[in-house]
DNA sequence: AGATAGACATAT
DNA sequence: TATGTCTATCTA
């Protein structure tokens, strides 16, 4: 593949050509040809407007495949307008492609990813300046006065900032403006984002950094594609480094791309950023406002936006010209797209950069299985930086075996768990149970009669949490009030919780250490996010001596004064035979040994397990990353799982095929790779699915539930035909594009 | 994605 | 026979 031009193509469609194709952001096999009118000139990577049935929408000029597609040239109709806004680069439209071949979905759709923002909301109005001419207003009222004042300095502002300025309203600047005192002028459009500065601030790095940052900035002045994984433990100033090789993108000119996942996005990381470069990056999220959405697509269309920090949809903006891509914690779940457009951003990231021909970066302390196959296997370079920043070591996990020390009955603190903290309380450290379970009790049942509360729409169990006094099902989001009495045998005040979520957890400190100030750290924490952001606050500021926290503390925030970390099970989410379970696992909780330690102290972390044998807990307990994933690489291999395998699903929709629906709903809850999944082995893919390289596998929840290979035959066969349509996911070697 | 044209089911 | 609801099909 060749590079494509960063700029504006020249290859002008030749001007007797009155066709061109467009690509539309809908679910349709291929482009649309549209007449251009008398005078446009188009080039492949417009987006236009164009007519369709009744009303008109946004796509994309698309090259001409081979060969004439025979449309019945009565049926043209003409383009309306080109929009505002500098053309998607080859490099963009081959990567539309080859995403949507990979993904196998329609071009159009993965188009509308990158087409998604308001249309009208980027032109914004053409803001007015005012500046104070010689005239004076001839009844002059203090209001007025005050904007003579203000304005005195003569030179331009924006009406509205006149207004405030002033301390008056925006009508009395209309009328100064009526009167002659003023003259507006048109102000240039607000730039869509600041412009960072490379040289603002240069850190100290390690020397291990500094070997690291240096090999980043000459794979960015190399202007080649060229996958990287930093690999480096909590704390080693991984974020530091790679921020050299954004600095380097800028003093070339180019663009980068900062994915993160979602929750990421931090006010930490931005402060980080905001030290290194002087300014914010340009934020990409869901929380974006359509305005300012629109704005920054353009602003990254025209290169005019050199930074882009973003959740994964970020990775669909039309970059003029892309330097780096960086993929921070890219071992993390929240990477992969599970519905529309079924993809997992982390790949995709390096398709495009391997199309922009741009080097890329995949950031983790504890790489995702198929990331660190790679780097064994050559196809990423590897950067390692071994010691945390500070100097202070990421703490071993210390096993305790609960079978052996186990707390009483209805506790779940070990006796020298809890001994450890009331230790670190004295000496006025701070700690943290983490227990991956919301609410008060995973499980309720009835003393009476043994029934156990299920969710009725889904049947997972129904998690009580006592503080909404609600029972919910974190399945479905299906909740319901707690009863008084067995829904099953009407007993009344037998139903009783089973084990601990951190509600629970949170009662036994506070009974446990009652001199302590203990605080809940939990996604569904009352009080939205005002609140947790006032909780982190007071943590921080070492307000809280134990935290008691789920998944959330494993993720994004730094706590700078941890001392000690208790894992309280360190079993949940083993054994459910999900084949991400060890790995995921692994994953969740050297993180969360990571947050122990601070400058000077060495931090503590304990891990509360029935399975110490287990190659998950020895592997954390050794801290040997390595054995881990050599054990799990052999694992997969012995199950004919390539480390690769990613995802697949079955989605069959149609009314009259009960049978087909279930199976549906059987495969959405187990894809991809949810709960229990078998390999079903490889069966002849119809051709219409499998294209060229992709190898064809179904995955079921169980043997019992259905055997797909024969059901998916039947279905091609046409036997069940029915209504409905029928669309696989095929397990795709995600590599295949290197 | 919409808009629309058929296929059934139900009201008038 | 008009009207509503659900689906599959089409848009150049």
């Amino acid at each position: 593949m060749t590079k494509p031009s960063p700029v504006d193509s020249p290859s002008l469609f030749p001007s007797r050509e009155s066709v061109v194709d467009v690509l539309l952001p809908l679910a349709i096999g291929a482009a649309y040809s549209y007449r251009v009118p008398e005078g446009m000139e188009l080039a492949p990577g417009d987006i236009v407007v164009v007519p369709l049935g009744t009303r008109e929408v946004l796509g994309c000029v698309w090259p001409r495949a081979g060969g004439a597609p025979a449309v019945d040239p009565a049926k043209l109709k003409s383009i309306k307008r080109r929009y505002d806004v500098a053309p998607l680069q080859p490099a963009m439209l081959a990567f539309i492609e080859w995403m949507a071949d990979y993904t196998v979905t329609p071009p159009g759709m993965v188009l509308r990813l990158a087409l998604r923002h308001d249309e009208s909301a980027g032109i914004g109005r053409e803001r007015t300046g005012v500046y104070l001419t010689d005239r004076r207003p001839e009844r002059l009222t203090k209001a007025r006065t005050k904007v003579v004042e203000a304005l005195f300095d003569g030179f331009v502002r924006s009406k509205s900032e006149a207004a405030r300025e002033a301390g008056v309203s925006a009508s009395v600047v209309d009328g100064l403006i009526d009167d002659g005192v003023l003259e507006t002028v048109v102000l240039p459009p607000e730039p869509a984002a600041e412009v960072p500065d490379p040289e603002h601030s240069r850190p100290d790095l390690s020397p291990a950094q500094s070997e690291a940052a240096a090999r980043l900035v000459d794979a960015v002045k190399a202007r080649a594609f060229a996958p990287t994984l930093i690999d480096g433990v909590t704390g080693s100033g991984k974020t530091e480094t790679y921020f050299e090789a954004v600095a380097q993108a800028i003093r070339q000119g180019q663009q980068t791309l900062i994915l993160m996942p979602e929750i990421a996005l931090t006010q930490a990381f931005l402060d980080r950023f905001a030290r290194r470069f002087g300014v914010l990056p340009a934020e990409w999220h869901s929380a974006v406002s359509s305005k300012r959405r629109g704005k920054l697509f353009k602003g990254v269309a025209s290169g005019e936006v050199s930074v882009v920090a973003g959740a994964r949809s970020a990775l669909f903006l039309p970059f003029r010209d892309l330097g780096l891509i960086i993929v921070d914690e890219e071992h993390d779940g929240a990477y992969k797209q599970e519905d529309g457009v079924h993809y997992h951003a982390r790949d995709m990231a390096v398709l495009r950069a391997r199309l922009e021909e741009a080097p890329i970066a995949l950031v983790s302390a504890t790489p995702s299985l198929e990331t660190e196959v790679n780097t064994r296997r050559g196809r990423y370079t590897r950067l390692h930086l071994p010691e945390r920043f500070t100097g202070t070591r990421v703490p071993r996990l210390e096993p305790i075996d609960l079978r052996k020390e186990g707390p009483p009955r209805g506790q779940w603190v070990a006796p020298r768990l809890a001994r450890e903290m009331e230790c670190t309380l004295e000496a006025g450290g701070q700690s943290l149970l983490f227990l991956n379970r919301r609410g008060y009790a995973p499980l309720t049942l009835c003393r009476a009669c043994g029934h156990r509360l299920r969710c009725p729409s889904c049947s997972s169990w129904l998690v009580e949490h006592r503080f909404r006094r609600r029972l919910e099902c974190h399945q479905c989001g299906y909740a319901m009030p707690v009863p008084s009495e067995c829904p099953a045998c009407h007993e009344p005040n037998a139903l009783i919780p089973c084990g601990p979520g951190v509600e629970r957890l949170h009662e036994e400190v506070v009974r446990l250490m009652p001199n302590a100030r203990v605080q809940v750290l939990s996604s569904d924490l009352a009080g939205g996010v005002e609140r947790m952001r006032a909780e982190l606050k007071a943590i921080e500021d070492g307000e809280v001596d134990v935290v008691v926290g789920t998944q959330l503390v494993a993720k994004g925030h730094n706590f700078p004064g941890l001392a000690l970390v208790g894992v309280i099970d360190a079993d949940v989410g083993l054994g459910h035979g999900d084949p991400r379970a060890a790995e995921r696992t692994f994953q969740l909780l050297h993180q969360v040994a990571g947050r122990a330690g601070r400058a000077n102290v060495e931090g503590r972390a304990f891990l509360q397990t029935y399975i110490p044998e287990h190659p998950v807990m020895q592997a954390l307990v050794a801290g040997d990353r390595d054995a881990f994933y050599d054990q799990e690489i052999a694992i997969r291999e012995e199950a004919h799982l390539p480390p690769f395998a990613r995802f697949c699903a079955l989605i069959v929709s149609g009314t009259d095929n009960h049978a087909a629906q279930s199976h549906a709903r059987a495969l959405a809850a187990c894809a991809p790779f949810t709960s229990e999944v078998r390999v079903l082995g490889p069966a002849e893919a119809p051709l219409a699915l499998v294209r060229g390289r992709h190898r064809f596998r179904l995955l079921a929840r169980s043997e019992r539930a259905f055997d797909l290979s024969s059901y998916v035959r039947a279905w091609m066969a046409g036997a069940p035909r029915a209504t409905g349509s029928l669309k696989v996911q095929i397990d795709i070697d995600p590599q295949s594009f290197l």
